[in-house]
DNA sequence: ACAGGAATGGACCGATCGGTCTAGTCTGCT
DNA sequence: AGCAGACTAGACCGATCGGTCCATTCCTGT
């Protein structure tokens, strides 16, 4: 295994990360990524022999790591989970308005696609929304609350996030972002 | 104009409506909006001469309306504003698990999808949620809110239901929807 | 009854979709 | 040097996409 079919692989993967945070799995074509990854037909389907599926999978697993090992990050520090909220929004707000308001959540579009007809898909969004909760109930549990507490608070904080993401993008304004951030000091304190 | 054309029309938009809220803009092909609809494909550009983008735009002002209609009739009461939302996610939540998650925010995925790439849908999307949003608001400024805090409040409540709906859906599970009521009774009290 | 617009039914179009296939090139090992 | 496997390049496939077109049928007002 060569490192340049290694790269090729990576920017595949990476090309898709961009397209299916912007438009989603359906608005995203095969051809689409092929242009912006530079790879040829080829390419994509010796290194992804499962096609689209394999590659967005693939991809989404891999956004959803990364937002879990910032989170990792930043909990581990003296920072409280309300700190982190915020921290975690003014990243996500950062990227979304330097991008014209493409980005936001890298799993949501395509999580609210396939959530009823996509099971593996499916699946893949699931578990990385499920580390992120568990990464702010592990905090709140070391600041003291009960683990039924924890998981509820993190959960509607997760919620809050979610939906402010959301709603930026629509808006094309971070206001819902700083919004949440707020009220996951009232909601976290 | 005849009522057997009204009717077509109708069923075309409820058709497309159902099919958007559960797989988007891109993953809802005419072909079966017009096989959802028993309407043939010439009555689909006679009722709606720009095609899809026009069908669509419709289906999202009309679902957006009827949210909307909603939220006013229970503000209209003597609930308070975690009531209402409250009510508003039972609400949800009943369609969502009645549906298998197909259904929850039934403007969410297109939203999501077409934020930064089809203006004309994100604004029929953005003018809704600013509808919902102000209902709550209004709310909360009877309530004995002031203005600017009534608008924060609001929007974080917006995102916490908007939040929770992508998480149910993607998790199979009511549980979101629960935590996000509860933390709403802690922001808006 | 009948004229004329409203509405339907469906064939058809070029473009694009995801996926397959194979000839060719690159690369590292012996 | 030369062979083998990793990898690329892109032509090609059937299916489906959104959209156009027109002959036919239905309905309504006179």
């Amino acid at each position: 295994m060569g490192a340049k079919g290694e790269e090729t692989r990576a920017r595949l993967v990476q090309a898709t990360r961009v397209l299916i945070e912007a438009q989603g799995y359906f608005g995203t074509g095969l051809n689409q990524v092929l242009a912006e990854s530079g790879a040829p037909r080829g390419s994509l389907y010796f290194h992804f022999p499962d096609g689209k599926d394999q590659l967005v999978a693939l991809a989404l697993a891999e956004a959803g790591r990364d937002v879990a090992d910032l989170l990792d990050h930043m909990c581990a520090g003296e920072l409280s989970a309300a700190e982190v909220v915020r921290g975690l929004l003014d990243a996500f707000g950062e990227r979304m308005e330097q991008s014209g308001y493409a980005k936001g959540c890298p799993l949501a579009t395509v999580a609210l696609e396939v959530a009823a007809g996509h099971e593996p898909l499916r699946r893949v969004c699931e578990q990385a929304y499920g580390e992120w909760q568990r990464a702010l109930a592990e905090l709140l549990v070391r600041g003291g609350r009960d683990r039924a507490g924890a998981d509820a608070a993190a959960g509607a904080a997760l919620a809050l996030v979610e939906g402010s993401l959301l709603l930026a993008r629509v808006q094309h304004s971070r206001l819902p972002l700083d919004q949440a951030a707020r009220a996951a000091e009232l909601l976290l304190a």
